[in-house]
DNA sequence: CGCTTTTGACCGGCGC
DNA sequence: GCGCCGGTCAAAAGCG
């Protein structure tokens, strides 16, 4: 698994970029040889079936013993990528693929990947988890070793606050998963030391610092293309509003600060932040936890569709009148359509009020019951192309933006037990507590109410 | 009007 | 104790 990133563990702070570099299948795990030449990718070409999600649950149940913050809701990223469920992933640009050997181990991590979204590299880094399996071979989860250990997911303050079910949630702590997903120690660095004893000075780092962060690599549209402020924010379902930028040390590229608008209270922070090494891709790492269920609409469009160039400020100009801005446009478009728009058989896959309503079942259901009734509510139809296309058609803008890319690339599995995988391959973007295989998903406890 | 982005200032943790 | 740095705040201005 990890395999699809060998990398992968590397200190985040020291360089987020890195990560994803990292990735390079087989080839790199344990190697930490992050320039790995891609091997060839292919796509699974079993077709998606997205029917429940229980079989994994019930399998992993019991490995996630702790919360997970970032299990509460299901990510809108995971959301879109159920979006463009159907189809298979073909990869036009294999130089940009990042090994993609994906196979899938004993564990039933998944594997094939969702990778070969337009030639995007794509990695999930997630601060706990030390080997990331990599369920998705663009995808590379690591984690950043001065916090993975710091606290137990147990401890999270957010789980309970975000879900009720949230202390159920079982999530594996790194150990676990490495244990029960990742037997190869290939994976990544740390493989081997899964849980830090928190030094003297982890234990007061910063309130945030301890937060349970998750940390996705997205590949970026070129630098040329993108803001000069190095930023191509994702689109995702939640409504981000970007609260701050700063330069940061070492980076010739800022990062750009976002917290959750969807919901006043909700204490769901993002980074994002252009890879210092590879300006094709993104870091963005997501700290703490929604506690609210995906918004249903977009609180505003005022300000954010800002698509025309304006000002005089190179940044703003720049982000504004270039693919990037072009890409806050998509983004609305996304979630527009996946909220108004969208055909029903989609909607059951994408529909921020579809999915809304899951949330708010998984979030009242007991893991039996959401578990029963989510494998037959929550069924996207992706397996329909042909609604998929439809949908996909008109947004064929979204090509542009790279989760965009990934979204509308399908996701294939090849049997029943890789169904959740396929849908979320990450899991990173599986928020829901139920998701024990939530292979990415990891915990990094610690303080999630506001910072203030 | 309500939301956004932008941006300088401020705060607090960490390293020396 | 001081300075650096990352993260956040909040005012200003733009957009629909």
């Amino acid at each position: 698994m990890c395999s699809f990133f060998g990398l992968g563990m590397e200190n985040y702070q020291g360089d987020l970029t890195d990560i994803f570099r990292a990735s390079g299948g087989t080839v790199s795990c344990g190697t930490g040889s992050p320039d790995v030449p891609i091997t060839s990718w292919q796509f699974p070409s079993d077709s998606i079936t997205f029917s429940s999600s229980t079989a994994m649950i019930d399998n992993d149940r019991d490995n996630n013993v702790f919360g997970d913050p970032f299990s509460n809701l299901r990510d809108p990223l995971l959301h879109e990528l159920n979006i463009a469920g159907s189809g298979y992933f073909t990869s036009q640009n294999s130089t940009d693929l990042i090994s993609a050997t994906s196979h899938v181990d004993d564990t039933g991590s998944f594997s094939s990947g969702v990778g070969g979204v337009l030639g995007q590299k794509m990695c999930v880094e997630d601060d706990h988890m030390k080997s990331p399996c990599n369920i998705f071979p663009r995808i590379q989860i690591s984690q950043t070793p001065k916090l993975q250990s710091i606290v137990s997911p147990r401890d999270s303050p957010v789980m309970p606050a975000a879900s009720p079910r949230g202390i159920k949630a079982p999530v594996m702590l790194p150990s676990d998963m490495i244990n029960n997903v990742h037997s190869s120690k290939s994976c990544l660095l740390d493989n081997a030391a899964p849980v830090q004893i928190p030094s003297p000075r982890n234990l007061g780092i910063k309130r945030r610092k301890n937060q349970a962060k998750k940390v996705v690599c997205i590949p970026a549209p070129a630098a040329s293309n993108s803001r000069s402020s190095g930023e191509v924010v994702p689109s995702d379902l939640w409504a981000w509003r970007k609260y701050g930028q700063k330069p940061i040390k070492g980076s010739p590229y800022p990062r750009g600060y976002y917290r959750c608008s969807s919901s006043k209270g909700c204490s769901a922070r993002k980074q994002v932040e252009r890879s210092r090494t590879d300006p094709n891709m993104l870091v963005i790492t997501y700290t703490s936890e929604h506690n609210h269920p995906w918004p249903t609409q977009r609180n505003a469009l005022a300000g954010s569709t800002r698509s025309q160039p304006s000002k005089t400020n190179p940044l703003a100009t720049s982000s504004k009148s270039s693919p990037s801005s072009h890409t806050q446009s998509i983004k609305e478009e996304v979630k527009e359509s996946s909220n108004e728009t969208m055909s029903p058989p989609i909607v059951a896959a994408s529909s921020s009020a579809s999915v809304k309503e899951e949330i708010e079942k998984q979030l009242k259901m007991d893991d039996a019951e959401f578990s029963e009734e989510y494998s037959h509510s929550y069924r996207p139809a992706l397996p329909d192309s042909n609604q998929s296309e439809d949908f996909f058609a008109d947004l064929d803008e979204i090509q542009g933006d790279p989760l965009s890319l990934l979204f509308t690339q399908g996701f294939s599995s090849g049997d029943e037990n890789r169904e959740i995988k396929t849908m979320d391959p990450f899991n990173l973007f599986d928020w829901s507590g139920d998701n024990n295989n939530n292979i990415i998903t990891a915990t990094k406890n610690k303080t999630f109410g506001e910072a203030k």
